[in-house]
RNA sequence: GCCGAAGUGGUGGAAUUGGCAGACGCGCCGGACUCAAAAUCCGGUGAUGGCGACAUCGUGCGGGUUCAAGUCCCGCCUUCGGCACCA
C-alpha cells in the first residue's frame, strides 16, 4: 500500500470538500473536543505533539461517526518567554520566528491527518485576539478583580533584569551566574482568591482525573482554624492564625514574618541592629530557595512584648523567616511543646517550652507532641479534648473581641505582570493627575510595537519605546505614560476555549448566545503538567465572566483526560541535552502518518505513556496490509444467504468487537480497542481459510465493511482509501459507526471452568439458560471431576454463572 | 517530610472491578509454501520437575481476610509525579 500518496490524496479531498467544517445549525448535537493548543517554540512537532493530537483526533472522529457534530478547533499559544530568549540569542524578532513556526506547525498538524476546522483558528499574539485579552483585563479591573501591589521579583544585579523562576538556577542567574536577589516592584494581580471556595467546591462535580483534582485541592489549600489577637505594650495589635487554638496556654513567644508591617515599629533601639541584619540576610534568599524543613530555623528578637489574651501572660515578639508573610496574618504564635517547627525555634533560642496537651491515654511523654489530645495546664479548659477545646477557646476569644473562627487558603492572588516584551500589553495608562486610568474599550487593542529594543539591560523593553509609552490621559487629556509590563501568557490561554466558537467576532470577545450553546468543552485533552496553573486559571476566568453576565455556565471543562508522556528510549524525559529525542519525521516518512499514529495508540497505554521503543511499529504495517487483503477479497453486491454455524461464530466476534471498541474509545483505552480489531481480523482470516470459495460472500463483505468503519478513527487516510476500494460512499467519516447487535452475542451454550479447591480441573459446556443447580449438576457429572471427587467429602459448591464452578472438598 | 500514582513473562502491555493471570502485539521456536530466500499462512511459547498425562510455584517484599486475591486489609521496599516551614 502506498501510504504516503494515499495520505496526500485524501488530505486534498478533505480540504476540497471542507469535510471537517463545523455546522453551526447543529449545536444541539455538538461535541466540543479540545486539545490544549501548543506553544510554537521549536519549528517542528515532536513525538509528544503526535501523542497528544493523534489519538485525541481519533476520539473526535469516533464521535463524529457516532452522529455528533464535532467541534475540534486548533490554535497557538503564541506569546511567551522562549521566543523572546531566542530573539535575544539570534536577533530574529519574536514575531517573525513565531509566525514562521506557526506556519510550519499548521502544515504538520494537517499532515497528521487531524480533523480540525481551521476556520476557527486562534493565535494569541495577533491583535485581533489580544485585543480581547485586554478587554477581559478591563472587565476584571472594573469588577475589582485586577489590582496592583508590591511584590518581589527575581532580580539579577549584574544583568539588571527580572528573571522568571525557571531562569534562576541554584539561586543564580542562568545567563551570567551572578546571585539573584529579591526586589519589590509594583505589579498587577488577579484576585483569584475571591473564588477560592467555589474553585474548591466545583471540583466535586467534574469528571476529571482524581489526581488532578487532588492537586488543585491541595493548591487551594483550605485550612480551618482561628485568629487570635495579641496586644503589645505600645498599644499596637496584631493577629495570628492557628489551627491549634487548643494549645494557646502553651504560647511562650510569637513570631512575625520579617516583612510584617509592625516589625519596624516594635523593634526597640537595642535590638535595631540585630533585626536589620536579619532582614537584610533574608532578603538575599530568593523565595524559591527558602528550602523547607531541612533548613535551620532562624530569627531575631524585636525587644518588644505582647499579651496572650487567654491568660494575660507577657510573651516576647520575634521575627523569623519560617513565617510566611503572604499566608494567614503573617504572624504565628509559638508553642514549642506542640509543633515541630516551634520546638526547633524555641530550643535554639532558649524559649520556654511548656506542655499543655497530653495524649488521651497518657502514653506519649516526648515533646514536641503534635497529635490531638487532652488539655492540661489550661485553666478552665483542662480535661477537654482538642476537638472540644478549639471551638470553646475561639468562642471565648470572640466574646472578648480578641479573635474567632477563621478559614484560610493557601491559594495566592495571581501575579500577571511580566517585565518582558513578547506578551500582551496591559491596557492601563498612568497619569500624574488622574492616576491609574483604564484604556477606553474603543481604543483597544493597545498594540505591541514591533520596533523595540528587547535586549536585557535593566529596563522593561517597552519602557524604552517612547512611541509606545507616551500617550494622553483619556480623562484629562494631558500627556501620560502607558503601563510598561506585559501579561503572563497564562492570561492568554485562560479564555481561548471561549474564543474558538466565535473566533472572528470583531465586535466582542465572544457572543454569549453562541458560547452558551457551545460550552462547556465536552472533552479536554492535554498534559498533566497544567493541573494547577492553566486549569485553575481557566476555571477562575469562567466563573468571573459568569458573574459579570457574559456567560451562563460554571465550569469550562466538563471532562478532562491527561495523555501520558512518551519518554526517550532511556526512560528519561526527552531533551536535546540528553540526546534522547525521537523525531517523528523519520517514522512518518517511512511508515506514513496513519501507521505512526496507530502505533502510538497501540504500543502504549494512552493515559500512562512510557519509554519510546520502535519494536512493533512494523507490525502495524503488517496489520494494515492484512486488512487490505481482506478488502480485496470482499465482493460487493452478492446475493443474501442464510447464516450457517461458521457465520454465526464470526458474527459473534464482529459484534463483540463493535461493542468493545465502542466502550474502549469512550475511556481512551485505544490499545485494547486495537487489540480487539486484530482479533476480528484474525477471525476473518480463519473464516476465509476454513471456507474458501464456499464462504457467504454477502456476509463476508458486510463484516469487512464494518472492519473498515471500525478502523476509520485510527487510520483515517487508509480507511478512506479502503472504503473507496470497497465501493463505499465518500466519506467514510460521514458513515455511521457500526452498532452492536446484542442478539448476535447470545450463545446457545458456553464454556466455564470447574475448580476443585480453587484449582481448575476441567471445562464444561452448559446451556446459556442453565441455572445454578443445573450447572452444578453438569459439573459434578463431568468425568474428570467425578473421578477426582471419588471418596471425597464435598463441603460446598460455589456456582458463578458465566464464570466458574468451585467445588470445595475435604 | 506530606499527598498522589505505579511495580505483572525475554519485551510493550491486557485482565468485564474479588472469579480460569499473561488478551493483543513484539521477540523466539517449529511447520507449510519455495530450488532457495524474502513475503505470506498455520501452530507453539511464564518458571521448575517429568518421556508423559500431570504436579508444584508464579503479578515488588512480608503477613492477613476469602471457597476464590494482580484486584480487598495491615506492615514494608522501590520508582515516578506533585507540594514543600502554610502555623
Amino acid at each position: 500500500m502506498d501510504f504516503i500518496n494515499i495520505e496526500k490524496k485524501w488530505q486534498k479531498t478533505w480540504a476540497d470538500t471542507r469535510l471537517y467544517s463545523f455546522d453551526k445549525s447543529k449545536t444541539d448535537k455538538k461535541k466540543y473536543v479540545l486539545e490544549m493548543f501548543s506553544y510554537p517554540s521549536g519549528a517542528k512537532l515532536h513525538a509528544g505533539h503526535w501523542y497528544n493530537y493523534g489519538p485525541s483526533d481519533s476520539y473526535a472522529r469516533y464521535l463524529r461517526m457516532k452522529g455528533y457534530e464535532v467541534f475540534q478547533p486548533m490554535g497557538f499559544d503564541a506569546f511567551g518567554l522562549p521566543a523572546e530568549n531566542y530573539a535575544i540569542k539570534t536577533g530574529v524578532h519574536p514575531q517573525d520566528s513565531t509566525l514562521k513556526n506557526i506556519e510550519t506547525m499548521e502544515g504538520q498538524l494537517k499532515a497528521i491527518g487531524g480533523s480540525f476546522d481551521w476556520d476557527y483558528e486562534v493565535v494569541t499574539c495577533l491583535p485581533e485576539y489580544y485585543k480581547w485579552t485586554q478587554w477581559i483585563f478591563l472587565q476584571l479591573y472594573k469588577k475589582g478583580l485586577a489590582y496592583r501591589k508590591q511584590a518581589p521579583v527575581n532580580w539579577c544585579t549584574d544583568c539588571n533584569t527580572v528573571l522568571a523562576n525557571e531562569q534562576v538556577i541554584d539561586g543564580c542567574c542562568e545567563r551570567c551566574g551572578h546571585p539573584v536577589i529579591r526586589k519589590n516592584l509594583t505589579q498587577w494581580f488577579f484576585k483569584i482568591t475571591d473564588y477560592a471556595e467555589e474553585l474548591l467546591q466545583g471540583l466535586d462535580k467534574l469528571d476529571w482525573p482524581e489526581k488532578t483534582k487532588a492537586m488543585q485541592r491541595h493548591w487551594i489549600g483550605k485550612s480551618q482554624g482561628g485568629e487570635i489577637e495579641f496586644e503589645c505594650a505600645t498599644g499596637d495589635k496584631f493577629r495570628v492564625f492557628t489551627t491549634r487554638a487548643d494549645t494557646i496556654f502553651g504560647v511562650s513567644y510569637v513570631v512575625l514574618a520579617p516583612e510584617h508591617p509592625l516589625v519596624d515599629k516594635l523593634t526597640t533601639p537595642e535590638q535595631k541592629q540585630a533585626v536589620e541584619d536579619y532582614k537584610a540576610q533574608t532578603a538575599k534568599i530568593a523565595e524559591i530557595d527558602r528550602l523547607s524543613t531541612t533548613r535551620e530555623k532562624t530569627g531575631a528578637f524585636t525587644g518588644s512584648y505582647c499579651i496572650n489574651p487567654i491568660n494575660g501572660e507577657r510573651v516576647p515578639i520575634w521575627i523569623g523567616d519560617y513565617v510566611v508573610g503572604s499566608y494567614g496574618t503573617g504572624a504565628v504564635m509559638g508553642v514549642g511543646a506542640h509543633d515541630d517547627r516551634d520546638f526547633a525555634f524555641a530550643d535554639k533560642y532558649n524559649l520556654k517550652i511548656e506542655r499543655v496537651i497530653k495524649s488521651a491515654d497518657g502514653s506519649a511523654d516526648d515533646l514536641p507532641y503534635c497529635e490531638h489530645g487532652v488539655l492540661v495546664n489550661s485553666g478552665e479548659f483542662d480535661g477537654m479534648t482538642t476537638e472540644e477545646a478549639i471551638p470553646a477557646i475561639l468562642a471565648k476569644l470572640e466574646k472578648m473581641g480578641k479573635g474567632g473562627v477563621k478559614t484560610n487558603y493557601r491559594l495566592r492572588d495571581w501575579l500577571i505582570s511580566r517585565q518582558r516584551y513578547w506578551g500582551c500589553p496591559i491596557p492601563i495608562i498612568h497619569c500624574d493627575h488622574c492616576g491609574e486610568v483604564p484604556v477606553p474599550e474603543d481604543q483597544l487593542p493597545v498594540k505591541l510595537p514591533y520596533n523595540v529594543d528587547f535586549t536585557p539591560d535593566g529596563k522593561s523593553p517597552l519602557l524604552k519605546s517612547e512611541e509606545f509609552m507616551n500617550t494622553t490621559c483619556p480623562i484629562c487629556g494631558r500627556p501620560a505614560r502607558r503601563d510598561p509590563d506585559t501579561m503572563d501568557t497564562f492570561v492568554c490561554s485562560s479564555w481561548y476555549f471561549l474564543r474558538y466558537p466565535d473566533a472572528h467576532n470583531d465586535k466582542m470577545a465572544f457572543d454569549p448566545e453562541i458560547i452558551n450553546k457551545m460550552l462547556p468543552v465536552d472533552k479536554y485533552i492535554g498534559g498533566a503538567e497544567h493541573a494547577c496553573m492553566h486549569l485553575l486559571y481557566a476555571r477562575f476566568f469562567t466563573k468571573a465572566l459568569r458573574d459579570m453576565g457574559y456567560l451562563n455556565f460554571d465550569e469550562p471543562f466538563t471532562s478532562l483526560v491527561h495523555q501520558g508522556t512518551i519518554l526517550g528510549p532511556d526512560g528519561n524525559k526527552m531533551s536535546k541535552s540528553r540526546g534522547n529525542v525521537i523525531s517523528p519525521d523519520d517514522y512518518v516518512k517511512k511508515y506514513g502518518a496513519d501507521a505512526f499514529r496507530m502505533y502510538l495508540m497501540f504500543g502504549f497505554s494512552y493515559i500512562e505513556g512510557g519509554p519510546w521503543n520502535a519494536n512493533g511499529i512494523d507490525s502495524i504495517i503488517k496489520f494494515l496490509e492484512r486488512v487490505e487483503r481482506l478488502v480485496i477479497k470482499a465482493k460487493k453486491n452478492q446475493p443474501k444467504q442464510e447464516l450457517g454455524k461458521a457465520e454465526k461464530e464470526l458474527n459473534y466476534v464482529r459484534n463483540y468487537t463493535i461493542g468493545r471498541v465502542d466502550a474502549d474509545m469512550q475511556t481512551f483505552s485505544f490499545n485494547t480497542a486495537i487489540a480487539r480489531l486484530m482479533e476480528f481480523v484474525n477471525a476473518l482470516y480463519k473464516y476465509d481459510s476454513d471456507l474458501g470459495d464456499n464462504k457467504n460472500q454477502e456476509f463476508f463483505y458486510s463484516c469487512v465493511d464494518d472492519l473498515v468503519l471500525l478502523l476509520a478513527p485510527f487510520v483515517p487516510h487508509v480507511s478512506e482509501e479502503l472504503n473507496e476500494m470497497m465501493g463505499g460512499p465518500y466519506s467514510v467519516f460521514n458513515r455511521a459507526f457500526p452498532t452492536c447487535d446484542e442478539s448476535a452475542l447470545v450463545k446457545d451454550e458456553y464454556e466455564l471452568a470447574v475448580q476443585i479447591n480453587s484449582r481448575v480441573k476441567a471445562k464444561i459446556v452448559v446451556p446459556s439458560d442453565a441455572d445454578a443447580e443445573q450447572i452444578k449438576a453438569i459439573a459434578l457429572e463431568e468425568p474428570t471431576v467425578k473421578a477426582l471427587l471419588e471418596g471425597m467429602n464435598v463441603v460446598k459448591t460455589i456456582v458463578i454463572p458465566k464464570r466458574l464452578v468451585n467445588i470445595v472438598v475435604k
